[in-house]
DNA sequence: TACGATACGGAGAACGTCTCCGCTTGGCTA
DNA sequence: TAGCCAAGCGGAGACGTTCTCCGTATCGTA
């Protein structure tokens, strides 16, 4: 793994710029924790002990910064699917990881799926692809060595496990997104049932 | 019908205040169908032609005016699932009033989504009663006399579908709704299958 | 140590939500 | 028809948020 590769992109060169990067991630992932992926970015910015203009600078836009929080956390669920890959049968592979998923997800109050969702800049195209490509490798798998339908992409499975995160972030029940899931992974690994 | 019923709870007694009312309203069906439920309620009042004062005063919050503006569409709709009752097998009752119900979650841009999700007031309630009223029956016709798996409440069928909405609003393959209805359709009707 | 590029920070413009209160106006009463 | 008064209007303005601009401080280098 090119580990300096996505790093590198964006470290500046003094060092105080990357401390402040830093410390402004660290800021952006407790706060967005606390408030949902529409926290103020002022409030960040200031418990960063950094200017709003220096969070603008480091981060253009909400995105950027969203982007950049969860983005650690997204390459981390991708590599888990190649281990789930390598440990599980291939419709458990992908049922496994969906949850992970839907998890990652929910526990991001929407955030991971805004990235999904909302793609008004070039960053969250990163996190999209990694994610689809993830995806698109456990179901072809799934559907070769598996009981997966043939007729389902990965883009449709993700949008819809996505809705489930979606709908249910806000929600009281906690077991009503795994329902969910499961409901929908009845029908993933269901015969395709055509319609009169 | 009682049709006084939902009308006179909140018409003003003064004639301006009830045109007032209405102006909102329909500047308000106006501009949420252009910018989404996000849209600025000054915007709302401006194009109403009345102060923010009068906006507020009229619908003291955002849900409150969102509330509204669906009201009748959310009636229209369940009272469609009366009918649909009438001339459609159980199955396929449900499967088009489902479809019905997306269409209207995603043609208000995730609004009727919002209801389903944020509650933060009595409202939103009214709705969300309504429509969870109106799938529970068709629901348990289907259940009753056509294929629908017994082990399946009405609340998580319209999260699902309300998750489907929101994570297609505002996605550019129109398509890829009636896909993901299709295919938690084929989970509603498929039997249940047990995980080892 | 001195210099120049780099980055900081906060003032402030623009916009949004929501409130308050003085003025207007509709509808009842005589 | 005239007059009263409560219901209702509207916009100024307090306050929060996003995002920019630019004078100033600081880092890294020579």
């Amino acid at each position: 793994m090119t580990t300096g590769h996505g790093d590198a992109r964006h470290s500046p060169r003094r060092t105080d710029a990357r401390l402040n990067r830093e410390r402004l991630l660290a800021a952006a992932q407790e706060v967005f924790a606390e408030d949902g992926p529409g926290a103020s970015l002022n409030e960040i910015a200031r418990r960063a002990g950094v200017g709003p203009g220096t969070l603008y600078r480091h981060f253009p836009n909400r995105q950027a910064l969203l982007t950049a929080v969860l983005r650690d956390r997204i390459q981390a669920l991708c590599g888990e699917a190649e281990r789930s890959r390598a440990l599980y049968s291939a419709d458990d592979a992908l049922s496994r990881w969906l949850g992970a998923f839907l998890a990652h997800a929910r526990a991001n109050q929407g955030m991971g799926s805004a990235l999904m969702v909302d793609e008004p800049g070039a960053p969250g195209l990163d996190c999209h692809r990694l994610i689809l490509d993830a995806a698109a490798g456990l179901l072809a798998r799934a559907q070769r060595e598996g009981t997966a339908r043939g007729d389902l992409t990965a883009g449709d499975l993700i949008q819809l496990v996505t809705g489930i995160a979606l709908s249910t972030a806000r929600g009281e029940d906690p077991e009503q997104a795994h329902r969910l899931l499961a409901l929908v992974l009845d029908a993933v690994y269901g015969a395709p049932r055509r319609k009169g």
